[in-house]
DNA sequence: ACTCGTAGCCTTTTT
DNA sequence: GGCTACGAGT
């Protein structure tokens, strides 16, 4: 059995991890040690040992892995029915058939973030519970945390709460039950759900155990608890568990990851088998040498080495750009030159960054190179208004209790239900505990609404009863339908006027319609074509739009590189406040997760690796243009230091204008690094009137922009927030102070940094409670209140 | 009720 | 620099 030609070509370690079929298994691989393939060529195995293929389960965190191994495991072994998706993707399908057990519709609807807020900003107003100081985005991500950790709105009551979590406390349970009454889940719920179902249903628990023997998680340092309770689960009477993963590269701990996870696996299945593979396959040694000496940083780890295999390439590069501009000009010079010269094409390029907006500069580097390149992230497909108005009525259609897509579809184009009506249909919907829709049908039938906004209603229930009833036919027609009944086209014609984006849009529309066909062609009764699109819609994420097939630079932020590879990587922008992010530097966990962020990027790369930072990001003060203190843990002597920006240092402080990469564009040819600035409208003006020689002009144009600079009051934001900042750390809850107008109180709330820094005054002249930016009022402090340090 | 204009808001990472 | 939410006008 063990001579299985299977086997050939693997080295020992991943010979064992493949042919441990039975029984708790760990495989720590680190990056670039074959770890998708020992996951294929272990499936690939069991196949041959006989095990039955829907016994098996893969689950990964993308689709776009999951594509990836599904399409190597059919080179292997053909088609198979072994299921390999995403956990979501898993998770939902189990969740439809027990639904009704979590007090949902098997037809249930599922919420992306978007959605989600929508939802949770009614139950706030619902609540009527004034928020102060806290954002709809935290409360989210509040809950979220919670979810994560499998505390429900039911045991969360339970707890004694701190101030702070009070208002998440209150709010919790009014968004769940929202959420429950519109049939509706939201990402978290898809694992709470099933977690708690396991839990709480032993037989079901047991019965899919038996189903599912042998699972498989891939990218296992990323699990959060919910994902760890519903694995755990299926691994009980057959605890034939194989997890993947690399604690070094677990970058998702702020959406509740908890790489402990790996720990309570042994802790959990004393038999548990553990396989390091640590020989790397994938990067020259400089490169692995740049992410050995990056992680040996980190302070809560276990060692692992990195052994490489490989011949000895190019250094790790290491360089320095006055601008952005500059950075993004020059990676683009430098994948153009390597392409021309023929030794690689576009698409063995990745550029990574930390944060999508960081996509700019580059895209029109590239752009303007007229350089083919796929950018991943930003703005998904399925978010585009236009698709996300359409696939609401679809929405609607297949589960009417859907609130959101009713508010989303009932006067989209609009027919004349305004705030108003929905208003008054909301109230209704309440008093009567029914949905929307079932209001709408009350309001048209007694009359409660004007006749105005009655007759608006009844032609959108009629497209809504005409669409339902061809709701079992091909989804192709149904959505060509609500096309057709609503005059889409025409409506987004008429909003497109101005803007020239109609061609875009209707060849998204059209994108739409051929995804639908494709579904069509899949459907089964198991999972029929309406209900594959809307979860498809939701859960396809950007990384799976990646296509390999074509030739061009890919753009995406670290995060989403995690599990791919490229020969050249650049990652750009690793300056302090942006790699490590500004909000993870005051926490040391956060703060190796930055750490691993770039080890993942780093490692990423096969042949060449360039690191960059640039002085001045013309990012709204952001860009502190402070290297990352990430860059002083590199072996600086083993890599190449690039310094394009000591050239420039004299004229640093025109270079630090914010507005400079307005005026500085340089045109393909133009030197990268001209030895003056050219000028912006307002200079070139005052130049004009000047008509000095040219020497002198060019020592004109400094002085004037010195002056200029310095009379702008954003050139010095960031030592005056620094400044204010330490002004307004005096201000804090419970000091007393006085206001010109309002007289004496206490501070009750502060929040927000630097310039938007505002308090919270309850006044006790009249008791009433004022919220003030500290930069907008002149406050004395009286009293420095009982919390002072 | 809808459309247009502006001010304030926010800008991590994603299933 | 971009969007959204809100407010005024038609």
């Amino acid at each position: 059995m063990k001579d299985s030609p299977l086997l050939q070509g693997l080295n020992d370690s991943q010979r064992a991890a493949v042919t441990h079929i039975d029984g708790p298994l760990l495989v720590l691989a680190g990056p670039g040690s074959g770890k998708t393939r020992v996951i294929t060529y272990r499936i690939a195995y069991m196949l041959e040992q006989g095990i039955h293929p829907a016994s098996i389960v893969g689950l990964t965190f993308t689709n776009k892995a999951a594509q990836e191994m599904q399409a190597r495991l059919k080179r292997m072994v053909g088609e198979t029915s072994v299921w390999l998706g995403t956990f979501h993707g898993f998770c939902v399908r189990l969740l439809r058939k027990y639904a009704r057990l979590v007090g949902l519709p098997e037809n249930f609807s599922i919420y992306d973030a978007d959605d989600a807020q929508a939802v949770l900003k009614s139950a706030v107003q619902d609540s009527q519970f004034e928020l102060t100081h806290v954002s709809i985005a935290a409360l989210a991500s509040r809950i979220s945390y919670f979810k994560n950790r499998l505390i429900t709105p039911e045991i969360l009551q339970g707890e004694a709460l701190s101030s702070d979590e009070f208002q998440v406390g209150q709010v919790y349970p009014a968004y769940q039950a929202r959420l429950l009454r519109s049939g509706a889940v939201d990402f978290d719920d898809i694992l709470m759900h099933l977690a708690t179902l396991l839990r709480s249903y032993p037989e079901i628990r047991q019965q899919l155990d038996e189903r599912f023997r042998y699972i498989m998680v891939d990218e296992y340092q990323d699990t959060n608890l919910a994902q760890y309770v519903i694995v755990r689960h299926l691994s009980d009477a057959h605890p034939n568990l194989a997890a993947t993963g690399d604690p070094d590269q677990s970058i998702y701990g702020w959406r509740g990851a908890n790489v402990k996870n790996v720990s309570h696996l042994e802790r959990d299945y004393p038999d548990l088998e553990v396989i390091r593979l640590e020989d790397n396959y994938r990067s020259t040694p400089e490169i692995l040498s740049a992410a050995d000496c990056l992680i040996q940083n980190n302070a809560f780890r276990k060692p692992k080495v990195l052994v490489p295999s490989r011949d000895s390439g190019l250094p790790v590069r290491l360089a320095i750009y006055p601008t952005a501009r500059h950075e993004a000009e020059d990676v683009a010079t430098q994948i153009q030159a390597l392409v021309s010269e023929g030794s690689f094409e576009y698409s063995d390029f990745g550029v990574l960054y930390r944060t999508n907006a960081h996509s700019r500069q580059i895209e029109q580097s590239l752009l303007r190179r007229q350089i083919p390149y796929q950018l991943i992230g930003g703005f998904r497909f399925y978010l585009r208004k236009e698709i996300k108005d359409l696939v609401a009525y679809l929405l609607l259609v297949h589960n009417p209790d859907d609130d959101v897509a009713l508010q989303r579809s009932i006067n989209t184009p609009p027919r004349g239900v305004g705030k108003k009506s929905l208003e008054q249909l909301a109230a209704y919907a309440k008093k009567h505990r029914t949905s929307l829709l079932e209001a709408c049908r009350a309001a048209v039938a007694n009359e409660l609404l004007p006749k105005r906004a009655c007759t608006a209603i009844k032609s959108f229930l009629k497209v809504y009863d005409q669409l339902c009833s061809i709701v079992h036919g091909p989804l192709v027609d149904l959505l060509q339908l609500t096309i057709e009944l609503t005059s889409y086209r025409e409506h987004l014609a008429k909003l497109d006027e101005k803007n020239d984006r109609a061609t875009e849009v209707a060849a998204n529309l059209d994108e739409l319609l051929a995804e639908a066909s494709e579904l069509d062609l899949v459907a089964s009764d198991a999972q029929p074509a309406l209900e594959a699109f809307l979860e498809f819609a939701v859960l396809q994420s950007d990384t799976d739009r990646l296509k390999s097939g074509q030739d061009s630079v890919t753009l995406m932020t670290l995060h989403a590189a995690k599990g791919l590879e490229f020969s050249n990587v650049f990652v750009l922008a690793i300056e302090e406040n942006i790699l490590p992010h500004v909000r993870s530097k005051d926490d040391p966990q956060a703060l190796e997760e930055e750490r691993r962020l770039l080890f993942v990027g780093i490692t990423r790369a096969k042949d060449q690796l360039q690191l960059s930072y640039a002085k001045s990001r013309g990012f709204s003060g952001q860009g502190s243009g402070v290297p990352s203190s990430f860059l002083m843990e590199l072996p600086r002597a083993e890599m190449q230091v690039l310094d394009h920006a000591q050239q420039l240092d004299l004229l640093d402080d025109s270079y630090a204008s914010e507005d400079f990469d307005e005026y500085f564009d340089p045109g393909p040819d133009d030197d990268l690094f001209p030895s003056d600035t050219g000028g912006d409208g307002e200079l070139e003006y005052s130049l004009d009137e000047c008509q000095l020689p040219p020497e002198e002009m060019t020592k004109a144009v400094r002085s004037r922009l010195a002056k200029a600079t310095a009379s702008v009051p954003t050139m010095r934001t960031g030592a005056q927030i620094e400044a204010n900042e330490r002004k307004w750390s005096v201000f804090k809850s419970g000091c007393v102070v006085t206001h010109q107008t309002f007289g004496s109180g206490e501070i009750v709330a502060a929040s927000g940094h630097g310039n938007k820094k505002s308090v919270t005054i309850k006044f006790f002249s009249d008791g009433l409670s004022r919220s003030f930016r500290l930069s907008h009022v002149q406050l004395t402090l009286e009293n420095p209140g009982r919390t002072s340090d």
